[in-house]
Parts: structure tokens; C-alpha cells; sequence
DNA sequence: GCGGATTTGTACGTATGTATG
DNA sequence: GCATACATACGTACAAATCCG
């Protein structure tokens, strides 16, 4: 859960949470990512703040993103295909 | 200059403007670059498209940013100090 | 092929918190 | 106390590309 007053920003928060959920399966890596939209109704924050933590896993390379599209879980640095 | 009409977003127009300016030395190296006020000033754009212009320049690893204190040219990868 | 819905990208404005000088 | 400066977070609006009936 998002704690808002917690002094970790919620964009790290939300970060951390949905790594976590990709790491446990809890989001199937077959499919994209709820949307932002989606997140921001699910985690009730600001569509800046969904997108903040999708800016950080992208650069953590935990999640890929094609515009118009959605966001991905990065596949394996290792992956032929 | 900051073309509103080029496809180019402004907060990359900016970002290369700013670099090409730190690498001209037209921005000195050695001081703070200009606030994120005074950017949005002289360029005519919002402070969230400079935040995000010198977000791209630290990316890039042209600048750093000391919070509270201010952004500054990158020092140079060999130097020892 | 058309049109609407969806989704991400960009850009703006505002407010508050924290640290520094 | 006040001004400056960055960080976070909220909101809005519109554009562009894609998807689907």
C-alpha cells in the first residue's frame, strides 16, 4: 500500500510496489502494465506521480515503454527473442 | 533559441541549448548554472519544462544537481579532484 | 477506411515541504 | 523572519499514435 505519510515520496513508493508485483508475478510480464490511468485510480495519486514511477523503472530497466502502446516488463538482458 | 513550433519538444530544445551554451563555456563552469526561475524567465517556458530539460542533462551526465544548493556543470570523468 | 476510445507525451499552473543563506 | 532553490504532488489541457468495432 501507499502510505502518504510516510516520508518516502509516493512516486518511490508506487516504484517499489509494482517491482514487487512484477517480481512476484502478481502482474504478468505477458501483457502491459494497467495504464496510467488505471494506476492512478487504483493507487489514488496523481497521473504525475504514476508517471514518476514508471520514469524510475524505466531507468532501472525494470519496465520498457512504447508510446501509444503501454508499458512492458523489460525482458531478459539475456533473451535472443 | 526556443522555437514553440518545432516538433522538437521545448524541454529538449532547451536541454541542447543549455549544453551546447556549458560547452561553449557561454555557461561557466565553475558557478551555478542560473536558476530554475531565471530559466524559465529567459526562455519563456514553465518551470516543469525546465526541470525536465535539466532532468535530461543529468541523464546524460552533463550536470549535477546538489539539492537546495543548485545544479552545476558535470565535472570531468579523469579529473582527480 | 472511419470514428471513437484508449494510452502515452508534452506543457502549463499551483501548492507545500525542506534546506540554505 | 525572509528570500532563494530544489523536491514532491496535485490538477488541467491538448496532441499524437494506436486499437477496435
Amino acid at each position: 500500500m501507499i502510505d502518504p505519510m510516510s516520508p518516502t515520496p509516493l512516486y518511490k513508493q508506487l516504484a517499489d510496489l509494482l517491482a514487487a508485483q512484477i517480481k512476484s508475478g502478481a502482474i504478468p510480464a505477458d501483457r502491459p502494465l494497467p495504464s496510467e490511468s488505471r494506476l492512478q485510480q487504483e493507487h489514488d495519486v496523481s497521473r504525475g506521480t504514476v508517471r514518476a514511477a514508471i520514469r524510475l523503472l524505466r531507468e532501472q530497466g525494470v519496465v520498457v515503454t512504447v508510446p501509444q502502446r503501454g508499458t512492458y516488463v523489460a525482458p531478459p538482458k539475456t533473451s535472443k527473442r
